[in-house]
DNA sequence: AATGAATGAGCTTTCATTCAT
DNA sequence: CATGAATGAAAGCTCATTCAT
């Protein structure tokens, strides 16, 4: 009797009950990432899936849980490349590495930091995203592949001996939170601020010397 | 000359009008920080300023206004007192004075940061929040201010005559910012994470040498 | 396929969308005709259909919208067997039939005036009643019945070649008009003053002399 | 103790409790002539005649019946110079005469059908503006004038010694009516639409002959 | 008597959720 | 299981009315 899915949702996902979860999570990050949480009613998720308003209620319990969902299922999908700055060690240069990860963080964090700067504003919301990430164990420190990386350049003699690597990650990647958070906040359609001048800063402290840069 | 406030409000307020638009900025303010933007609905600011719903309409055009005008008051309120960093230039360490910095700042942030995240998922609120930013001069860089300190240090001899002063403010402030995030997103109510070793990397960095602390 | 419409409404309906839809037309029809305009609130219109508030929206766009649409319909309803008077030719005397028509007629107005009546307070509604108006072609002039009524009679040799027909059928129309008009405005729920009087003067004049009446 | 009036109502008024009753009441008036009827708010109305808002209720009960008073009160003003007609009785054509009368009345109409309009979509305001009109004698038939001109012409032998002039006087009465409320149903800002055939074809009727009219 | 801020019922509209089909 | 109409709570906002001054 089960009246069968959508031909689209059905091409797009086998019939997979897992596979048809997915299609309405990336559905409703997709909502949320162009209009806004606000605009993520259960009917615009449900008419970006293709699917019928009830159907939502069949994978997700309340409009909540498939919102979190999507926003942790995103962040993971989004967040699980970022770990190939180690290779980099023992090529080029420091800061030159350091300001590659920097943008691509920021790529990415311009990315989820609307998305979990909307989950502030739902108490609710907010609970259940923080439930999810720790359940997927999401709550490690960003900052440790840029850790490992450096760990590896003073392992190469590269930086000084008693550099401390976990403090100058930190750095960096709260430079790189900020600068999504403050792209978002003063609606900069524009670019993202140049953070060479900390970077260099930071790789002065970690060499105890003028950075050499390749370039200029 | 017209119908009393409620006993509450008339005793905080002493009845004037603009104590009383004073009274229903707070109000909101607590609603949002409590339970979130998506609960500070008119009725429920209405009821944390014991007053009724439509009174609100004589002090504010509409709830964006209202909401935006209490997150500016608030942000206004609790930033004034920060500025007093430069002038502790020539006393203490470097680090410490930095350390003091980001402590203050951090509490500052803390409180802020989940208010204008909010603001993110509204778009109305959040353009007329930077609206009123604009206009009453908030969009200034907050890092100025560290900037500030550390070139009057420099004067002072304390720090090296090539240092970046503006590159090591800015790291500074990203830290704090982030630390608000993070705190906020992972619901720490307990304490902020310290900056010491980032701090006295950037001091290193400053001065060319093992920054001197007279703690620990 | 749905949550299914209440008893009352599905009994009436047999729950065909379209026969939904008229059933809210003449719900919201009666409330304006009873208790005016201005009690004809969507709370009020819903629960004269027997419905639940949002289910309004799921067939119209807004109060509007569904309001004008109401007065249309029932204009409609009401209208469209008004146009036997042209058969009647060459039957009866020209004085009753002309009252006839005014009897027809008077009684279709006096429902019809207070509707157009009322849109006349709401500017919004008056544009929207006069679009569907036009869309439907209703805008007419219902004294091109009466005017083809009395050209058929004078091709019949029953009123003089040179009469003005075109100018009879607009007085016995505006006379129709203005009686609704009075009717509902002295509040007469008792019965239509006679325009025996008026409608002889009108066929005199047709007919050149004194009109032959079968009774009285 | 008494606060005064405001300047502009006290030199309008010379304070005079009458006068100020009914500086309300041409201020109401002028709201709901430019702004209709639902835009007759107390507010706006105290704004018109420069008031606030809880001096209304000094002078009135409530809102209906300040604008039930409004209406009543414009309606009297504008009909009483209607009157004039009888005295034109020998002077002129008669279709002159009636065209004269009908051009002044569907003037007056045109001000009148709106107010009377918007009354309709009010149940309480109508039934206030019934007792109103009944209390001060205004429901007499507006058709006496026109009767009494023609009773006078027939005197003067300038139309049959049989002729109704009731009847007569009716119809033109009608078709003013209907005129303003056909041009407010239709927005015409354009013009009023002639009634030349119409008065011709009663006049006809009136004089049992071809009208004889002095131009064209 | 004039004032005008406070009131709160009531408005239109949205939307998460349910459930008979 | 998918559907989508029905639901009704709750939202933002307006405005007639009151009343301490």
């Amino acid at each position: 009797m089960s009246r069968p899915l959508p031909a689209r949702v059905q091409s797009a996902t086998g019939g997979d009950t897992e596979a048809v979860r997915e299609h309405i999570l990336t559905a409703a990050y997709r909502v949320v990432a162009r209009d806004g949480l606000a605009a993520a009613s259960t009917r615009a998720i449900a008419e970006e899936a293709g699917l019928a308003g009830g159907t939502l209620y069949n994978y997700f319990g309340n409009r909540v849980g498939l919102v979190a969902a999507a926003i942790v299922h995103r962040a993971r999908t989004i967040t699980d490349p970022v770990a190939d700055l180690p290779a980099r060690a023992g090529i080029g240069t420091l800061a030159e590495n350091l300001e590659y990860f920097a943008d691509q963080a920021s790529t990415v964090l311009g990315e989820l930091v609307p998305l979990f700067a909307a989950a502030f504003s739902d108490t609710a919301l907010l609970a259940e995203v923080r439930r999810r990430m720790a359940e997927v164990g999401m709550l490690s420190d960003p900052a440790t592949a840029v850790e490992q990386y450096l760990v590896a350049e003073r392992r190469l003699g590269r930086i000084a001996a008693d550099a401390d690597c976990r403090a100058a990650a930190s750095i960096v990647v709260s430079m790189c939170h900020d600068d999504a958070f403050q792209s978002y906040l003063h609606g900069d359609g524009a670019g993202r601020r140049s953070r060479r001048r900390e970077i260099e800063l930071v790789v002065r402290s970690l060499t105890g010397s003028q950075p050499s840069r390749s370039g200029k």
